[in-house]
DNA sequence: CTCCAGGTATTTT
DNA sequence: AAAATACATGGA
């Protein structure tokens, strides 16, 4: 890690043997390449669905949105690069600094370093998923790497139906994050811990959180604050067991929200947010349980695809979101 | 009206 | 230790 001199940013150290080519185009416009297969169509159409995340903006060819890098504010583009990403920076920071920044947030964003393929091999030898690979060929498991946003949002989500959370999501990022405007429309970048800290219960509970999710947002936003809880801290655990613990210990983390943050803010490979409505939706969609209770037979379906479980996850969440005239398998 | 949403903590058997 | 329940609200 090193910090900014001139913007105070911290800045992620870059690993010693960087895999993914980069090419600047002009002075606002480089290239991230991706690993392996990767479809921008792909990633752009599960970003679109049917819901309205406030976090970034979708426009036909590209996506648009707000960074926050220390105190400064950066808003990109993001298009295809053919086998990756073509990013232009519309306005804010364009040193090396932040385009480093932007391509370590955009590599982890659209998971450009894995290369799917094995995992590939393994959903062709399942019956229920070996259509996966060809439909749904180069979609990346889209991850959130700011943390804090990861687990707010898992809180937002708590049993409620998704459309619902993203309007609650709506309300809170409108009224605690910072906007960037371009060209008359703004873009809204997640609120900190530290502003989430000194938020009013009651201006929560206005915005349709209920009591309790109201102060467990309060809650781990105090956690990030004070260093109890960040990305290095948990990395620093030897094992996923350790980190479940870890995380499940704080009021409003069950073992739901511990791997749904895990497999999209860590990259932990290995994921199965147990209890999950979509998830056992989309198992007795595909066949595999027989009903929503039918949990014992989840474990042996899971057992084929060490290693790449989170993976499976994402692109059975994919499958519950058919694209028009794709029939349902 | 009832049931279910990409659950969790708390209270009760 | 396992099971029942409250929580908020919108849509089917």
């Amino acid at each position: 890690m090193e910090v900014s001199q001139k913007t105070g940013c911290v800045i992620p150290a870059l690993p010693a043997s960087w895999p993914v080519y980069m090419k600047a185009v002009d002075r606002n416009t480089f290239e991230i390449r991706a690993n392996g297969h990767f479809s921008f169509q792909e990633c752009h159409w599960y970003l679109n669905r049917e819901f309205d995340d406030c976090t970034y903006r979708i426009y036909p060819d590209r996506v648009r949105k707000a960074l926050r890098i220390g105190n400064e504010f950066l808003l990109i583009d993001i298009l295809d690069g053919g086998g990756g990403l073509l990013v232009k920076i519309l306005s804010g920071d364009s040193s090396e600094r932040c385009i480093a920044y932007i391509r370590q947030y955009l590599t982890d964003w659209f998971d450009l370093e894995t290369d799917v393929e094995h995992f590939y091999r393994q959903l062709s030898t399942s019956k229920p998923t070996s259509y996966m690979p060809e439909r749904y060929k180069g979609l990346r498991l889209l991850s959130i790497p700011d943390f804090f946003e990861s687990i707010a949002w898992c809180i937002i989500g708590q049993q409620i139906n998704l459309r619902f959370a993203y309007s609650v999501k709506r309300r809170l990022v409108e009224r605690y994050g910072t906007a960037v405007t371009y060209k008359g429309e703004k873009y809204h970048t997640f609120p900190t811990p530290e502003t989430i800290v000194c938020a009013d219960p009651l201006e929560l509970r206005e915005m349709q959180f209920s009591n309790s999710k109201a102060a467990y947002l309060i809650g781990v936003a105090k956690a990030f604050s004070d260093k109890t809880l960040n990305k290095q801290k948990l990395l620093s655990l030897p094992d996923f067991e350790s980190r479940q613990k870890y995380l499940t210990a704080i009021k409003g983390i069950g073992v739901w929200t511990a791997n749904y943050a895990m497999m999209k803010t860590l990259k932990e490979r290995s994921c199965i947010p147990f209890g999950d409505a979509g998830l056992l939706n989309a198992l007795v969609g595909h066949g595999v349980l027989k009903d929503k209770q039918d949990t014992a037979r989840m474990e042996k379906f899971f057992r084929k695809f060490k290693g790449w479980e989170s993976y499976l996850v994402f692109y059975l969440w994919r499958s519950l979101s058919p694209m028009e005239g794709e029939q349902v398998s």
